[in-house]
DNA sequence: GCGTATTACTAATGCGCATTAACGAGTACT
DNA sequence: AGTACTCGTTAATGCGCATTAGTAATACGC
C-alpha cells in the first residue's frame, strides 16, 4: 500500500509535532499579522517599490528574526528568473591531477571576481558529460543550466560552442579564439607585451634580434610574433626561427652564426612545453655564450617549472589571475545584456637578469 | 501607459527575433505535440508512475535534444526534486592565493568522484571575500540550491551548520568534527595511522618515545595522540610534549635529557604550520643528534613545503584525493536517502629514512 | 463634499518543474 | 450490451518567493 505523503517534507502547517520545518514567508506573515507579500517587500528592502510603514517593517523583521527565517534560494532564484550561477567548463578535468596546473591561477581570479559579484560557480567537468551522464554531441548543452559559461582550454569543439553562441547563450572563452564566429573571449595582450620586451631590448641598444618559436598557429604564438615585429619596426630588424622541435634544431652553431651576423638578442616564445626557451638556454650554454654579457635573452612569458630556479628571464608575466577576473567581468556583462567588456588584459613586464647592453662592436 | 511585459525575459514563444531564451519544458512540449506534463514524465524516466508509449518518448526526447533543453535547477529544487548538483562551500577562498594550505588535492578527488556519479559541482563563493553576497546569517543557506553540500575548513559556524543538519539537508564536512551534533564527516584515520607509525618504530626496537604536539584541541591532533598511545600500549611507554610554540620550547637540552632517560624515538604531529616537525628537526640538529643513528624521528603526516627536500620522514601520507572522493560518496548516499558511508579513510604508511633501530644500550 | 493624490497594504499571478487526479480510449470479461 | 480494467495522456496543483495590479484608508485641494 502506498503512503499518500505529500512531498518529502515533514511536519507542515499545524505542525503535527516532530521537527519544525523551516519557516516560510507565510509563517512570518502570520506571526507579524500581515500578508506574505508584505513580508517579501520588507525583506527585499527595495527603495522603489510600495512604501512600508516603519511600524510594519519592525514587526516583520522582528517576526522573521524570532522564527529564524531564511529565504529559500531555489524559490528566490526561480522567481527572480536568474540563477546567479556562472558555469566553468574545461575540456580536461578542471582539476587535473598533475598538480598546480596552469588553470589554478585562473580559477583564483574567477572565484574572487564571481564572489565579488554575487555569483556562484558551477564546475562542469568534461567528464560530467562523458562519465555517467550522457555523452553525445550535445553534451555541452548542460552548461545552459547556468546563466552563462566560461570555457577553458583549447579543445573546445567549435560546432557546439557555435550553437551556444548562436542561441545567444552568454559564453566567454579564456584565451583569444576566432573560431566560432561571434565567440567572446578574454586574453592576454601578447602583442603589446612582446612589443614592450623588444622595446626594452632596443633601449639597451640591441638592433638585431631573433625570435625562436615553435611551429604552430595558435593565436598566442602569432600574437607574440606580431608584437615582436611591431617592436622592431622602427628600431632594428629581426628574423624568426621556427621549428617543430627547437631542442633538436636550435644548435649552438646556428647561434654562433647569428652572432656573427650581428644578432645580439634572442627572444623565445613561451609554450606549454617551454621547449623554445629550454632550447635557447641550452644552445647558448653549449655555445659558450654568457648570458647578459655576450648576448641578451628574453622570454615572452614565464619559464617552465624546471627552469624556474635559473636567473630570472627578461620578459613578461601572464596575469592569469587578472585574466580570470576579466573573464568573469565580461561574462557578467553579457549575462546582464550589456556590451562585452575589454577583452585584452595587459601583461606585466619583467626586467629580469638575462638582458643587458649588447657587447661592444667594432663601431666602438 | 505601461508596457505589459512579462518579466524581463526577452523574445518568447513565436520568437520576435533577437536572443532565444532558454527553452522550457513547455516549448519542448509544443514542438513534440504533447503536454508539458508528458515532457516532464519522459525526462524523469521513472519506472513507476504512468507509462509512456515508446512513440511519444521518442518524439519528446528528439524535441528536447533539438532545442538543447536543460532543466532549470532552481525550479527542479523547488518542485522538490533533485538537481544533480552538489555544493562545495569553504570558509576561506576555495582557491587561495597562498598555495600553502590549498584544498586542491581534495578537489581533485571531489571532482573526479562527482563526475563519476553524474553530479556537477557548485562552488559557493563569497565565504571569505564578503563581497556582494555579504555574510549574513543566511550566508550558508545558499547551499540549499544544491542537493547536498560539502564543507571545507575549520571555521564553519556551528549554528548555521546545525540548522542545515536539523532540516535534514545533506551535509558532509571534510575533516572530523563533532560540533553540530549529527553532522556527517569524512576524515583521515589518524588514530590507525599514528598507531601504525608507532608500531613500526616498536618493530625496530624502540620502547620509549615522545610525541611532540602543538597545544590545541583539534580532532586531528587528539586523534593522533590517541593513536600514539594505543600503539605504545603493549609494547612500551611514551610521553607527550605539548607546547603552544614548539620552536621556542623544544630545546636541544630537553632532547638530550630525554635521550638520557632512554627515549629513542620522537614523533611529531603535522599541523598547518608544521611547527612541531620543524622544531623537532632543528632541536635534533642543534643537539648534534644524527638522525636514524642516534634517535629515530617520525612525522604524523607530510612535511611542510619548506622541509620537503630533507630526508623523507618516516610517517604517513594523508590521502587527500581519496578523502575528497569519499566525501562525495557519502554525500551522494545521503542525498539518495541512504545510510552514511564509512567516514574514515586510511592513510598510507611512509617508511621514510628518519627511522632505524635504536642505538645500542648497556643491555647490549 | 466630491474628485484626486498619496500612502500602506493585500490579492493574485507566475517563475519552471514534478506530481497526481482525472479522463478518454481501448480491450476483456461477464 | 454493460461493466471492469488497463494504458497513455493531460489538466490541475503547488513548491516559496517576487512582483504588480488593485483596494482601502487617509490627506489634500477647490
Amino acid at each position: 500500500m502506498e503512503e499518500p505523503r505529500k512531498r518529502a517534507r515533514p511536519g507542515r502547517s499545524p505542525a503535527p509535532a516532530g521537527r519544525t520545518a523551516r519557516p516560510r514567508q507565510a509563517e512570518v506573515a502570520r506571526l507579524a499579522g500581515v500578508s506574505q507579500a508584505t513580508v517579501s517587500l520588507v525583506l527585499a528592502d527595495k527603495r522603489q517599490g510600495p512604501a512600508i510603514s516603519e511600524e510594519t517593517r519592525r514587526k516583520v523583521l522582528e517576526a522573521a528574526r524570532s522564527l529564524g527565517y531564511v529565504p529559500d534560494p531555489a524559490a528566490r532564484r526561480l522567481a527572480a528568473a536568474r540563477n546567479n550561477l556562472l558555469g566553468v567548463f574545461s575540456f580536461t578535468a578542471t582539476f587535473p591531477t598533475d598538480v598546480q596546473h596552469s588553470y589554478y591561477p585562473f580559477l583564483v581570479g574567477v572565484e574572487r571576481e564571481a564572489a565579488e559579484r554575487g555569483y556562484d560557480l558551477v564546475l562542469f567537468t568534461g567528464s560530467s558529460t562523458g562519465g555517467a551522464g550522457a555523452a553525445g554531441p550535445d553534451a555541452l548543452s548542460r552548461v545552459r543550466l547556468a546563466d552563462g559559461c566560461l570555457f577553458l582550454g583549447r579543445h573546445a569543439p567549435v560546432e557546439e560552442l557555435g550553437r551556444l553562441v548562436a542561441d545567444g547563450f552568454p559564453v566567454v572563452h579564456l584565451g583569444r579564439r576566432d573560431e566560432p564566429a561571434g565567440l567572446h573571449w578574454v586574453g592576454a595582450d601578447y602583442v603589446s607585451a612582446a612589443r614592450e620586451v623588444v622595446g626594452h631590448l632596443a633601449c639597451l641598444g640591441h638592433r638585431r634580434m631573433v625570435l625562436i618559436r615553435e611551429d604552430d598557429e595558435a593565436p598566442a604564438s602569432t600574437d607574440r610574433e606580431r608584437g615582436f615585429a611591431e617592436g622592431l619596426e622602427a628600431v632594428g630588424d629581426g628574423s624568426v626561427f621556427r621549428s617543430a622541435d627547437p631542442e633538436r634544431d636550435l644548435t649552438p652553431e646556428r647561434l654562433r652564426s647569428w652572432l656573427a651576423d650581428g644578432v645580439t638578442a634572442f627572444v623565445a616564445e613561451e609554450t606549454d612545453t617551454g621547449a623554445a626557451w629550454r632550447a635557447l638556454r641550452r644552445a647558448a650554454a653549449d655555445a659558450g655564450i654568457e648570458c647578459p654579457r655576450d648576448a641578451s635573452l628574453a622570454l615572452l612569458g614565464s619559464p617552465p617549472a624546471d627552469l624556474a630556479d635559473g636567473p630570472e628571464p627578461t620578459g613578461f608575466d601572464i596575469p592569469r589571475t587578472r585574466l580570470g577576473a576579466a573573464a568573469v567581468r565580461m561574462l557578467a556583462a553579457l549575462v546582464a545584456g550589456e556590451e562585452a567588456t575589454e577583452p585584452l588584459v595587459a601583461c606585466t613586464f619583467r626586467p629580469g637578469a638575462t638582458s643587458g647592453p649588447p657587447p661592444a662592436t667594432e663601431d666602438h
